[in-house]
DNA sequence: ATGAAAGCGCTAACAA
DNA sequence: TTGTTAGCGCTTTCAT
């Protein structure tokens, strides 16, 4: 039988205060050690290490959150209303990035889907209440305030794509959107493809506008060139419509450029109903190299994102932030690649 | 000028002490207003509760965790090597779930991808060290031993998809995967098919037996039916593979039912390689109701589930879990539904 | 370089 | 029903 009637408060887990008895030294010792602090003689760090390993010894996360007034953990902030999000690798290639990364310090990675003005009220306090050290923002549209309602909350906030309006000093990564449209375009071109069109998606994006941009540049000083604009909004749908629209205008284009993959699946099959074949008649590339442009006949030729590299970015940017909270940091934009399958 | 060089360790927000001094109550008593007490009295509570609504007061988690011993926070463990999981709206469907349930409750969401032996062991740490009070366990291959380590390391487990070994008293939620193939056999043999094959899952997940079983059961006691089973492994390339071998076997075949969309869409390549067309000649039912089956030519039939309440039956399991540790819960299966496309 | 001690904000046992 | 109080485990002055 126990020894006492009454359940224990304590946890039965090792504290600070037996390693330093193991040690014989003092709790304050113990944990200049367990922080890493120079001001130890070798002497004291080896016995405390020792007492550490021998205990099996973890910090109680909740008494040192307690005393330094920080959390220790990063919101992931998923604000996006639609499902379509979640459809694309995009998504969870970036998650196993962050997590990756956030793996190497003591951080916590707490997820969050934050769609409505309710739900992002909803982070703002947390973030308020100190219950998050920082805050990593993806899939925002046009200008939401909310990464600037964060940072005057007090949390240092980073974001996936370039947001729309500058904000001061809120670093970002992105993909070379610009860059990527731009090499897709060249190379319709260096088939020998002269009336190009393409299909944008929304342009209250970021990515939408450069994309638009890259293959505007990419066509810039080539001459005996005709280019073709349709919108769309990054959906299939909008896809299938934007690629009929095209035909109509221009029944001899003999390329086209989707700003994204599920666009480029529209567009094939608008292309096959009216008979065209590609890559003989129309070539057609996409963007986002996602699962999808492996399964659409013929495959899709398509644009690929770094997007693990791209959530380990996210991460260090928001260490280097949380560790500098003044430094001013620069987005990091990671280089796109053209990944040619039977499409163009 | 502030009263003091020295920078003051308090966060500046209201704590309950404040409250209760505001309330003229003692902190005793605000705290039990906080949690909901039953013994205070009705001039009490409201001193207390406009107190707390002047002051804006929000608990804090870290004092509290402390103190109690609970982290009032659940982890999300995504157990998978590959990144095929997250190319599926599965992730983000379930995740949505999740995280819906969960904000009617304090509970934090804590997520870490651990597929690695190495990964599993910080997972049972976290646990054993009182960070997480439960765990969620998705995408788990075979009879991993992870779910009871956890159990043994002291916290509530719960799973999506029934477990290989039925572990004792771990709850579980899973789509009713032999009622939905059984379903879409059944379509097969309503429309008048009679030489109907299957492409298999790994038969090393429940998902990959229940849909094969679904399927026998379904021709059972059907008579003048042709069975043929190949075995995949829910990959694109398998699917493909398998179909062309079928198709080796038994070139007069007019069905297939595919275990995933995955393997589906492959099906759908070789038919056409074969110069099959679909569903004139081969009808092809995948499973999943991915947004892929929207994707391919013909879109594909298939069985989907409800993913979205997979997540939020998920949490209330756990919710259940948590508050009654002993209690032995029964698994939920929910059920799916037949999607009919163009395939079938 | 180290020890002693003062809390961080809260809950829960106990006394009243 | 309420107030008082003893910690929960840790970091960080301040003194030595």
């Amino acid at each position: 039988m126990t020894e006492n009637g009454r359940r224990p408060r304590t946890s039965g887990r090792p504290t600070l205060e037996q390693v330093a008895v193991e040690a014989s030294v003092s709790r304050g010792t113990a944990s200049r050690v367990v922080n890493g602090s120079l001001e130890v003689s070798p002497w004291a760090l080896k016995a405390v290490q020792d007492a550490i390993r021998k205990l099996g010894y973890v910090p109680n996360h909740a008494a040192r959150s307690l005393v330094t007034q920080r959390s220790d953990t990063v919101l992931l902030v998923v604000s996006e209303s639609e499902d379509r999000v979640f459809d694309e690798p995009f998504f969870g290639s970036l998650v196993r990035g962050l997590s990756q990364e956030l793996s190497t310090t003591s951080l916590q990675l707490n997820l969050m889907m934050a769609s409505t003005a309710r739900q992002h009220g909803r982070v703002e306090q947390l973030v308020r209440n100190g219950h998050v050290d920082g805050v990593i923002l993806i899939s925002l549209h046009g200008d939401d305030p909310l990464p600037q309602n964060i940072v005057s909350a007090g949390a240092p906030v980073v974001l996936t794509g370039r947001p729309m309006s500058d904000i001061g000093a809120v670093p970002y990564v992105d993909a070379d959107n610009e860059a990527g449209a731009r090499a897709a375009t060249e190379y319709l071109h260096r088939q020998g493809r002269r009336r190009i069109a393409t299909i944008t998606g929304t342009q209250d994006m970021a990515a939408g506008l450069d994309r638009l941009n890259g293959y505007r540049a990419a066509l810039k000083s080539k001459r005996g060139v005709t280019r073709l604009v349709a919108q769309g909004d990054f959906g299939q749908a909008s896809g299938e419509t934007a690629m009929r629209e095209l035909l109509s205008r221009a029944p001899d284009l003999d390329a086209v450029f989707a700003a994204s993959d599920l666009m480029a699946a529209g567009a094939l099959r608008a292309l096959r109903v009216a008979g065209r074949r590609v890559p003989d008649d129309v070539a057609v590339i996409g963007f986002d190299d996602s699962e999808m442009a492996r399964n659409t006949d013929p495959q899709l030729t398509s644009v690929s994102q770094p997007t693990q590299q791209m959530g380990r970015e996210l991460a260090k940017l928001l260490i280097a932030k949380l560790r500098e909270p003044d430094a001013s940091l620069p987005p990091v934009i990671l280089p796109t690649e053209l990944v040619c399958r039977e499409s163009a």
